[in-house]
DNA sequence: CTTGGATAGTTATGTAGCATAACTAAAGGG
DNA sequence: CCCTTTAGTTATGCTACATAACTATCCAAG
């Protein structure tokens, strides 16, 4: 019978997860998402909220069902994210003049106000996560991720 | 009093948001987690489970406080983690023979065949992710995510 | 015009991933 | 020997997200 050997300490590798882009990027996207987080929550925004808020802001009259198409998540949520939107007074549901099941999302001033605040703090904390890369780089990053993106 | 006006239809764009790498990243990630999740389902594996599995066969003894600290996981969900791979025949809890309290983490025989098929798997996978990026381009990834992961 | 099937928004509900708190047993230092 | 810390576990809660079913409305074929 065979002493099972104990791995002593801190030599706990990770090295044959680190050679698949997939792990390294739930690492990276799991500490992104958290400073993200603590970003936009002085708004009083969470990234879903955010990304719905930029869309009604850059979309005016823009639907919840195409609201749901464009940030690829399921219309039941999008009624969510656009209640928390209507109860902060940051966004109205207007009725649609040419479909009655249907409503216009538009923006407030209050809530073009915030948009505006929250996405300088996006962008600072997109120059944080980036820091030190080059442009050349970042630009790299992005081509592959909407590379990736699109093999689904 | 002015009308609402109405985004008619298609033109819902996301532009303002595809500035941000966060926001890449988190598209990119769920199709990419989408497709490995597939891809492990076959052999009873999930992404964690897996990652366990890899620790374990590559770190053989290890504790599971080391396996919790090493995927940045609460090792109260490592408990389970370990429990489904036991379940399954492919790891033991061995007795540590340093400490009563703990555990030395083998993996057994099926455990390392499993792991060698679903890595192969894996593998796949992430080339079928990063096909048509060049090597610098892959490279630059590499880098992003690891320096990304860094300012957590 | 009417009628049947699709679509918009909503509601209720389930599931999975992950975190927290509290517990037991054992280690380890004064 | 205490007293504190640590390892593993259990129970529990929260959040993101998906699914199913419902109502009201649209629209096109008959």
């Amino acid at each position: 019978m065979e002493k099972p050997k104990e791995k002593p300490e801190g030599g706990a590798s990770d090295a044959a997860l680190r050679d698949f882009v997939g792990y390294n990027m739930k690492r990276a996207f799991n500490v992104l998402q958290a400073d993200l987080a603590r970003t936009l929550e002085p708004f009083g925004l969470r990234m879903l909220t955010f990304s719905a808020l930029s869309m009604i802001v850059e979309n005016p009259g823009l639907r919840p069902s195409q609201l749901a198409e464009a940030l690829s998540v399921e219309r039941a949520n999008v009624v969510v994210y656009v209640d928390q939107l209507e109860e902060a007074g940051w966004v109205t549901r207007a009725p649609s003049e040419t479909d009655r099941r249907a409503y216009a999302l538009q923006c407030t001033l209050a809530g073009r106000q915030v948009y505006e605040k929250a996405r300088a703090a996006v962008r600072a904390h997109d120059r944080r996560m980036l820091d030190g890369l080059r442009e050349v780089e970042i630009a790299a990053v992005k081509k592959a991720l909407m590379r990736i993106e699109g093999r689904g």
